[in-house]
DNA sequence: TTAAACTTTCAGAAAATTTTGAAAGTTTAA
DNA sequence: TTAAACTTTCAAAATTTTCTGAAAGTTTAA
């Protein structure tokens, strides 16, 4: 396989998979382009190498840094921009359970926390009241594991947890 | 806070939430709903309670038991299908799990294996080899991971790999 | 059989999301 | 200053996803 061949089924690829994760097309195939070039890339060579449009680049690469999986970058004696992914795979993905956790779970658990205070009227109730604080407690189990992971020193992911995770 | 807002607002949250999660809003809403109804539903009275279509009902309910999480239940002497959620929430996670393990992460490692095989020919290709193949052993690892998950006995949740990962 | 009860399908409509590109805004060099 | 270089915004257009509901298909009881 040709190296550009490789580079087009990589782009394209993650970004089909990223619809699938939840975040949108374009977004994903930047992270891809920025993820395989050695070299941080500018707006106008993110809109050229996956042609689009200056105003989705803008839009997607703040995204982007906004999950602190993309960095700013500014060359020396150059007016632009340039924007470069973390490399390091897994300070990626503790980055990412760092934000969905913020931006998924916590909401879910105040939402949960509200929800307990409703009234046993009756059986029915008894039923919601058990529901709501099952959920509730598998998500503050799960609240407490992410901390930890997400606290534990970089390379966690290849240390204690993962040997006991895998060897076990 | 009365039972029937209670059961509203989860309804309109878990669907809310459903579509960051990356599922559709119906399919969340009919999972929150069956949830937390006791006895199991049928078509009809999802219709009616979520004020959504027939053909809503049946694709998303059927995506729901593609997942495993959402079960039929046959009532005696009637005809009709009735549904239900898996009411332990360590069970649904499990099962999740397990299905985003078949349908985002296995298809991601075949394309990375495939990938690999890309030709050195110059330093560009060896950075972009080097990204495929930590991205590979990070998705070999996970896999693994969830593998032990999975395939451990139906409470690790709250056993030795919570206490492990919570407590230290 | 047959017809009522129920489930599934799917084309078109509606809704939601994403993208464009031109205009407005900002920064910097001279 | 000012004007070129660059970034951001956002209304409208394009695309994608979801939903509807009627029609077709299937199952069951009698």
């Amino acid at each position: 396989m040709e190296l550009k061949e490789a580079k087009e089924k990589f782009i394209a690829a993650w970004g089909a998979f990223g619809t699938q994760w939840g975040i949108n097309r374009t977004m994903a195939q930047i992270h891809a382009l920025l993820l395989i070039s050695e070299e941080p890339l500018s707006s106008e060579e993110i809109m050229n190498q996956l042609n689009i449009s200056r105003g989705n680049v803008n839009m997607n690469v703040r995204e982007l840094l906004s999950w602190g999986i993309v960095h700013k970058v500014l060359k020396l004696g150059e007016r632009k921009e340039f924007f470069t992914a973390e490399k390091d795979i897994y300070k990626t993905a503790i980055q990412i359970m760092k934000e969905r956790r913020k931006r998924e779970l916590v909401p879910v658990l105040d939402l949960l926390a509200d929800l307990e205070e409703v009234q046993i009227e009756n059986d029915a109730s008894g039923h919601f009241k058990m529901v709501m604080s099952e959920i509730y407690s598998f998500g503050q189990n799960t609240n407490k594991m992410l901390d930890k992971m997400v606290k534990a020193d970089e390379h966690w992911f290849t240390g204690s947890l993962m040997k006991f995770l895998v060897k076990r």
